[in-house]
RNA sequence: GCGCCAGUAGCUCAGUGGAUAGAGUACUUCACUCCGAAUGAAGGGGCCGCGAGUUCGAUCCUCGCCUGGCGCACCA
């Protein structure tokens, strides 16, 4: 397909103008208002060089370029040059082009097979997923599949928090109220329970806080009692998230977590010792990092016991060795900010260069509204919204809804989970990833308006409206070459401009790890469908007509389905 | 105290160094004999936190301040 940038950029070019074609394509703007065309040229940055008013200039350019091939007018308004494209050339293209590509448009190659890693989701073992996991999970699974859909080659990694000072609590607890049978029958919420109940005893009695480090001490020197109990954890645990990864339909390559890195560290430690960056502090040993004003890095505990960052270490290395990546993106909330930074100043410090390819993404914080107050959710004090939850009454919901409407000859268990769970996923893709939020179950049930379901709905009713065409039509659709004149009404168009854009869209999206940036194009897209819908009647009596309308509506639909799969959400044909 | 992030319509949020700052929601109306009303249309609603600076031009960049969130040594 013909871009239709470089095509103005090159008949924009002139040597008097002192700017090369890609200088000039770079300037190209999309007004703010359909009216004044397609494109625009703004012509400010001329004035200083040319030493004439931009007006001029402008006026010059529209002069010169006017009746171009592909330009049904070039107009000159104040200091811009605006463009209006042929509609009918365009929107040929433009649905041409995406009816034979269908669930590879969208798709491109910039990545060129290169190999990335995206670690999300990565739960602590032994505590609820609860809903501030989402956000990790649902956009490290989005950043997966962008990255994927523009060309690089994608592991997905669940660094799971399966290791650390909280099993020595954890242990503690269990050998003194626990109960085989109670951790049966509710894992995860039993296990809550006993660790709930550490930190509340902890509190009058700091003994216990001595004995869980100690027992995390055995944990990690290997001690066969305490390893038994670390594993029981671990593996209900894991049981348990899958049940909710099945949910969301989301999986891993690999689910090395902290604990796989165990055995790793003591390399590291004497690595930093023979570089003269291990001082020892009241019994710790720190990367000292005062000089780029963080506070240090600590690298064993007085009990000798290892830390977060030093197994972040051992993680970044064994990763480069074993895979080899050209970018590692870390999908962790934003309170992990200074982590993240003393982590990569460590590897910087140790003359790891390739630590610049280590990307942390970082996302805003979950709170949970409490009467007037705001507070965060706290496994320790057993206040949050377990995720489960949830995706169940958003599922609930859809089905009540889904029965008012009397939808007959769909599957509603089925597609109420594909629109119950899409409406939380979506919503939680639509905003930018540093926003905090207080959930609120109002506005997660919420589906009118900028929604999952919205931009479902559109792709059930596109799909409505095509099974409305017979084979023989549907086979013409396809193959296209219509008078595409049919689509240049207005509506027709900016969804198709619309849709044009898609590729680029994903692009950008993937190369500013913001899936939000393709939900609001999506959102975009399914409003502009709809538009159209209402302004036009599609199933018209004129042949050319109705197969020319049939390809845009089918070109929607292809790209609202695969623009829903690369957020990880499913595209229902009826609901 | 120091560091990082955020502040745009009543609420939830988009947005770009450039043309008249946009959606959704809420509220008031209108449109199903018609391809799906989980829809579309109309209306009002804004010192883009405050103050300086850079620029032909700042909601956007720089500095200062205010407000809120998060983080700052033996948790992760």
């Amino acid at each position: 397909m013909k871009d239709f940038k470089d095509i103005i950029a090159n008949a924009v070019y002139d040597e008097a103008l002192g700017l090369s074609t890609d200088e000039i394509r770079d300037l190209i703007e999309i007004p703010s208002d359909e009216k004044m065309g397609d494109y625009a040229f703004p012509c400010f940055r001329l004035a200083k060089t040319m030493r004439k008013a931009p007006q001029m200039i402008a006026a010059d350019i529209a002069d010169r370029v006017s009746g171009g091939e592909f330009f049904e007018k070039v107009e000159n308004v104040n200091a811009y040059v605006n463009f209006f494209i042929d509609r009918a050339y365009f929107a040929g293209q433009v649905v041409e082009e995406v009816n034979s590509l269908g669930d590879k448009y969208g798709r491109s190659n910039v990545g060129e097979g290169r190999k990335v890693i995206v670690e999300y989701s990565s739960p602590n073992i032994a505590k609820p997923f609860h809903i501030g996991h989402i956000r990790s999970t649902v956009i490290g699974n989005a950043i997966y599949k962008l990255y994927d859909a523009v060309g690089f080659d994608v592991t997905r990694i669940n660094h799971l928090g399966d290791y650390g000072t909280q099993f020595g609590k954890m242990i503690v607890a269990y050998r003194k109220w626990g109960s085989e049978e109670e951790l049966a029958q509710d894992p995860i919420k039993t296990l809550l329970k006993y660790y709930t109940r550490f930190h509340a005893e902890a509190k009058e009695d700091p003994s216990l806080e001595d004995e869980a480090r100690e027992a995390f001490v055995k944990l990690e020197a290997g001690e066969p009692e305490e390893v038994a109990l670390w594993k029981k954890f671990r593996e209900l645990s894991l049981s348990e998230f899958n049940r909710v990864y099945d949910m969301l339909d989301i999986s891993f390559d690999s689910y090395a977590g902290e604990s796989f890195y165990s055995d790793k560290m003591p390399r590291f430690i004497d690595e930093l010792k023979e570089k003269g960056l291990l001082i020892k502090s009241e019994g710790a040993q720190i990367v000292d990092l005062e000089e780029w004003g963080m506070s240090p890095a600590m690298i064993t505990k007085s009990d000798g016991s290892s830390l977060y960052v030093t197994r972040d270490i051992a993680a970044a290395v064994y990763r480069k060795e074993h895979y080899d990546f050209y970018k590692c993106i870390y999908v962790v909330a934003s309170q992990q900010n200074l982590h993240f930074k003393q982590w990569k100043k460590v590897l910087e410090l140790m003359g790891y260069e390739w630590q610049e390819d280590c990307i942390h993404v970082p996302f805003g914080l979950v709170s949970l509204s409490d009467g007037d107050d705001i507070k965060m959710m706290s496994t320790r004090e057993g206040t949050v919204v377990f995720l489960e939850d949830v995706l169940n009454t958003a599922v609930d919901k859809t089905a009540e809804i889904m029965k008012e409407k009397k939808t007959d000859g769909v599957d509603i268990d089925e597609v109420s989970k594909e629109v119950g769970i899409g409406a939380v996923i979506f919503q939680e893709l639509s905003n930018n990833r540093i926003k905090d939020y207080v959930f609120s179950w109002d506005k997660v049930l919420n589906f009118d308006g900028e929604t999952g379901p919205y931009v479902q709905y559109t792709h059930a009713r596109a799909s409505s409206v095509l099974r409305n065409a017979t084979e023989e039509e549907l086979a013409a659709v396809r193959a296209g070459g219509f008078d595409y004149s049919h689509l240049s009404g207005d509506s027709a168009y900016t969804l198709v401009k619309l849709l044009y854009r898609v590729p680029e869209v994903v692009i950008e999206a993937a190369d500013k790890y913001e899936p939000s940036i393709l939900t609001r194009h999506l959102i975009d897209i399914a409003q502009s469908f709809n538009k159209f819908y209402h302004d036009e009647h599609i199933l018209v009596e004129d042949r050319d007509e109705r197969l020319a309308k049939l390809a845009l509506v089918l070109a929607s639909r292809t790209v609202i389905a695969n623009c829903l799969g690369l957020l990880g959400i499913k595209a229902p044909e009826r609901m």
